[in-house]
RNA sequence: GGCGCGGUGGCAGAGUGGCCAUGCAGGGGACUGCAAAUCCCCGUACGUCGGUUCGAUUCCGGCCCGCGCCUCCA
């Protein structure tokens, strides 16, 4: 018994979480559709789910974590025609800038990242499979799930198919016998890519890549399964129709888990509204990726989050805190994370709870008065904040700052040479000019802080 | 229309049937050449109307407001 409680969206409440397999934890997050750089909505779950595989990969033995990269999709093929290039070259550039997006949040790799393409195999024995047992038909070249094959269908999102064909607000496609009814295979022109199947040359639809991934990779059922709350319908629902059905099992992943939707400025995020953003463009405009990480895990995950450039801010500035206080700590022995932190995680993820704890933290690391209590009371920030990928840098890096926005102004030596006048003015209590040099460091947004132990720097 | 989520102090954001969130901002103090940082102290809250209860921000119901999903959007 660890104490890990999970919300399952299946349940609609948390639950006391308990592996299949104690020694061995398995967790599915859907991944991306690598047709453009990743936006902040995309790196949401990233973050999220990130925490959720370091705190597991604390409490078991051995964890899993998969998460596919969807290589053929029909944005896809249309982004690949307006570029005018291979949908290999595009596929294969996104996803590289996809991974240097998401290391720069911290976020560590996950063991497996599947791609579609080479899971059609799987695909195709899947659909075989619900098609053998009656699940899923052949009609005008596609292959269809038929919905009302599986009595059970709706359980997760908590909608009939009364319900959702009442509320249908798209045209029924000609060839399908249920409009509830969903594809599993559709077929390809000569120009699209496509493979080939018993039902002629085609490719997979949306939903089927990740029951055939997730088998081929974690086994099934398994314990874990995440997403955007966006998700749950449909893909969600008609992954598990499919999987359940393929297998005539009662459950695909234990645990459902879906975080909240993110909008920025109070408005959903579109480029229409002109309030779209990439991660890389944070990046780009001079944010860390660890401040980026840092709002994404001041709101819980299941709350909405309200990206707002005020709050990014604020997290750099309770970034710089953190490391202030430990570049003034001695290095010492390593230590375990602080109790507090923990608990708050193993309550359904709560990281503002978490990080909560973690300011008493800073706050008595700032307090320990021997070399011995300071070091100690260091290390078990750093061992706090790496529960939730956090604080892991060098403090005197971090200050000092990164990337553009620290080579616009001052470069270091330039600083400290103007720092070393200023101390020689005001050994000689000229503090005017000390001031002078400050105001002038201040300008190029350099914040000096005198100490014991002398003069100190960072940039703002 | 159907399904679901949320409305907490100046702001962000947890949480709880009766006692503290936390951070930022604000006020006071210590320290400092002055600052900065740090430490100490302080104020202000639970959309609305009812109900349950000895007691509700916390449970239940109505209402108002905001948001998401409803066939390929995380």
């Amino acid at each position: 018994m660890t104490g890990l409680v999970l919300h399952n969206t299946l349940t609609r409440r948390k639950e006391p979480f308990a592996p299949l397999d104690p020694g061995h934890v398995r967790m599915y997050v859907c991944g991306p559709t690598v047709y453009d750089r990743a936006h902040l909505g995309n790196a949401r779950p990233v973050i999220v789910f990130d925490v959720l595989y370091r705190v597991l990969k604390r409490l078991y033995p051995r964890v899993t974590y998969a998460r596919n990269i969807t290589d053929v999709e029909d944005k896809i093929i249309a982004a690949a025609a307006a570029n005018k290039e291979p949908i290999a070259a595009l596929t294969a550039r996104t996803e590289a800038m996809y991974h240097a997006d998401m290391d720069a949040l911290g976020a560590l790799r996950p063991d497996v990242e599947p791609r579609a393409t080479d899971h059609v195999a799987e695909m195709v024995a899947l659909i075989e499979k619900l098609v053998a047992r009656g699940h899923a038909y052949e009609a005008d070249g596609h292959v269809l799930f038929g919905v009302p094959s599986m009595t059970a269908y709706g359980e997760l999102s908590g909608r009939s198919r009364d319900e959702m064909i009442a509320g249908a607000r798209v045209e029924v496609a000609p060839y399908k016998r249920d409009p509830a009814d969903f594809v599993l295979w559709k077929p390809s022109t000569p120009e699209q890519p496509g493979w080939p199947s018993p039902w002629g040359r085609g490719r997979p639809g949306w939903h089927i890549e990740c029951s055939a991934m997730s088998e081929r990779w974690l086994g099934m059922p398994f314990d874990i399964h995440g997403g955007g709350i966006d998700l749950i319908f449909p893909h969600h629902e008609n992954e598990i129709a499919q999987t359940r059905c393929a297998h005539g099992i009662p459950l695909m992943a234990k645990v459902w888990m879906h975080n909240g939707f993110l909008m920025v400025e109070g408005e959903k995020m579109s480029k229409s509204l002109g309030n779209f953003f990439t991660v890389r463009d944070m990046l780009d405009q001079g944010h860390a990726g660890e401040t980026l990480r840092l709002v994404m895990l001041q709101t819980h995950y299941r709350q909405p989050l309200d990206w707002r450039a005020e709050g990014i801010a604020r997290a750099k500035e309770t970034l710089d805190r953190f490391y202030l206080a430990l570049r003034g700590a001695p290095v010492g022995a390593a230590a375990a994370e602080p109790r507090a932190v923990i608990e708050a995680l193993l309550d359904d993820l709560n990281t503002p709870s978490a990080l909560s704890a973690l300011h008493a933290d800073l706050a008595a690391l700032n307090k320990a008065a021997t070399e011995p209590e300071r070091a100690s009371a260091r290390a078990r920030l750093v061992a706090g904040g790496a529960l939730l990928g956090l604080l892991q840098a060098e403090p005197e890096a971090w200050l000092r700052g990164t990337g553009a926005a620290a080579s616009a102004g001052l470069d270091d030596a330039a600083i400290e040479a103007l720092i070393a006048g200023r101390n020689a003015a005001r050994k000689a209590k000229d503090f005017k000019e000390a001031d002078r040099i400050r105001a002038e460091l201040a300008a190029a947004r350099v914040i000096i802080e005198d100490g014991p132990k002398g003069t100190t720097w960072r940039r703002g």
